[in-house]
DNA sequence: CAAACATATTGACAATTATCGATATGTAAC
DNA sequence: GTTACATATCGATAATTGTCAATATGTTTG
């Protein structure tokens, strides 16, 4: 079956609600690297930094990159533009008023 | 032990990673409302909508408000601020180039 | 104060997610 | 082609999260 809308929003924001997963944003924030140079940086293994580059590829904050053997991730200017765009629609408020008809 | 940083930005973005606390972000859109009208709104168990107004609360994303029997809920603006505030500066690349000394 | 109502909390369980070691895949170097 | 390396995938388990029914708390109404 297909995801809902309400699925769809919810694996953009999967990529800032885990603490790994910012450290990880943080590391891109100085641009591109390879899956090697981030697990350097962090205190998890192999697997599962690979598990959270698929989450946060799957969020479309994070691009991929083939090159020879290595991965480059860098984060993703349209993703990262789509996620704040969402965030305003979600938590927008609507300018019709429920609860008055006054006019 | 006290949280991290990590952590405590994931607690703001926790919010809008599930599909039920998605839904009633979206119920919230078009005003404050109490507990009870959003859970005629949804398919779920009145403890359980309990559980997803603490988290929504906890994210800051919310507001609780009490009076009488009821506890009216209501979008944040200032979290909501907060929130994307935050996005921005997880996001934000580095202005300061690391691959090249060139200037 | 007893009954009815709104919400929170508790306890148990199911579902999802995070984690790791082991293994597979695919590339580069010898 | 074999070895070394980078990353992905698999399978198992641990940890976290979502869910509900039952119960507790607190408020209003009769």
């Amino acid at each position: 079956m297909p995801l809902t809308i309400y699925e769809k929003n919810a694996i953009v924001f999967k990529a800032f609600c885990d603490e790994n997963r910012l450290m990880i944003l943080e590391l891109l924030q100085s641009g591109e690297k390879c899956a090697c140079r981030l697990l350097e940086d962090l205190k998890i293994s192999q697997s599962t930094l690979s598990h959270h580059m698929t989450i946060l590829c799957a969020s479309g904050i994070v691009n991929a990159r083939k090159e020879g053997k290595w991965t480059y991730y860098s984060i993703s200017l349209e993703g990262t533009a789509y996620a704040k765009e969402l965030l305003n629609k979600i938590t927008a408020l609507n300018t019709t008023s429920t609860h008055c008809g006054c006019d």
